[in-house]
DNA sequence: TGGCGTGTTGGCCTAAGGTCCAATAGACAA
DNA sequence: TTGTCTATTGGACCTTAGGCCAACACGCCA
């Protein structure tokens, strides 16, 4: 898993408290980039693996406020938050919202190690999913729109001329259709394209 | 969804509140269950849909505990925390175990309801996904070894004569067994039985 | 207006799946 | 020891799927 340095993202306003973590996290085998202000770090190009560790207190915007901006931008980076002076719907809103944990300082390193560990492999997971699931829409977004009605029918378990009923054309156009779909998604059967239509949210027809 | 009464169990030792509590959940339309311990409720027969008010601090079992052993027990109950005196690491880990919230005492009635619509919601398609599972299950179970195995090959999209030669038998045996295969799980087709085989996580071989 | 992509359809042939009937062999329990 | 369950195999027959070749209609763009 680690073929890739795993990057540690600090979003933290005080200087020195920034730098010694970033020194810690170093020293725990961590790749390691800090920022001073919530809207540095948003506008940064991030690399996977990673996670960021996010103080809620900045002086810009809330840092409970940055993880929404995060999951709008469709960033995967899971959020471990630090904090001074929070309070537990602080908390809970974090966690709800898919925060890895939220640390009060002072926190111990073994805690920090843990939440970057957990939020690291989340992160794997979650990229490589998403991969999944561009590669899988990419191969579905070269059918027409006819092949992708087809499609919902075959996963069904629909014969040919089941299907050509419920569409209203013959078994021979449905042919067609069924083994242009194989071969634009790449698939040489039935079982594999459920998985794949799965995979991009695509419900079987009625 | 409310075909059938919501229940929300509520487990709290102060019985002023505890009384208070319950007639505020009755007065928003739930059924309502009070418990002053821990190990009362644990030993109740519980009925979803439904979810658990749990404080935190009991004379018995700690809250956090508690939810532990639910989900220990296979209990689908949505736990919703209470606490008077409770810190964020409390709180994170409930959240961390699956709790729907955390609300510190006082709270208002909004934040309540809010919780127990979102736990009972939840509650509901747990409890279905979990029924799901157990009938596909049912069915599985009444295959044999051989036509589990041969089951697992009939969802990689595998053909019969590959089958055949996977497993060291010829074609016509792997006729026989698909075809009881899709009589004894009641599918009549791969795809169907390609699902039915994701619920109860089997997944394709090699 | 001609080419291209899309959707449609036909015939023909091979491969694969599904069903019915029949039969054998080993394991395990009544 | 007999009977049942499981796994195995064969043959015959029909249905489906899939590939190859060919063709037509329609809309859109250059």
């Amino acid at each position: 898993m680690s073929s890739q340095s795993e990057t540690v993202y600090i979003v933290e306003d005080d200087a020195s408290f920034r730098k010694s973590l970033q020194r810690l996290i170093r020293s725990l085998g961590f790749e390691s980039v800090a920022f001073e202000s919530a809207n540095s770090f948003l506008q940064a190009d991030i690399c996977y693996p990673g996670c960021v560790l996010l103080d809620v207190k900045l002086p810009d915007i809330d840092g409970l406020i940055v993880q929404k901006l995060l999951t709008e931008k469709g960033c995967l980076l899971p959020v471990i938050f630090m904090t001074g002076h929070g309070d537990i719907p602080m908390s809970v809103s974090a966690m709800k919202e898919g925060a890895v944990d939220f640390l009060p300082k002072p926190f111990g390193e073994e805690d920090l190690l843990c939440a970057i560990n957990t939020a690291i492999d989340r992160n794997i997971s979650d990229v490589q999913l998403q991969n999944e699931k561009k590669e899988s829409n990419a191969l579905i977004e070269t059918l027409t729109p006819r092949e992708k009605e087809v499609l919902t029918w075959i996963i069904t378990g629909k014969l040919n001329k089941q299907i050509a009923c419920e569409i209203g054309t013959t078994e021979k156009t449905i042919k067609v259709h069924r083994s242009r779909v194989f071969q634009k998604t790449r698939v040489s059967s039935v079982a594999e394209l459920v998985r794949l239509a799965e995979k991009v949210n695509i419900s079987p027809a009625s």
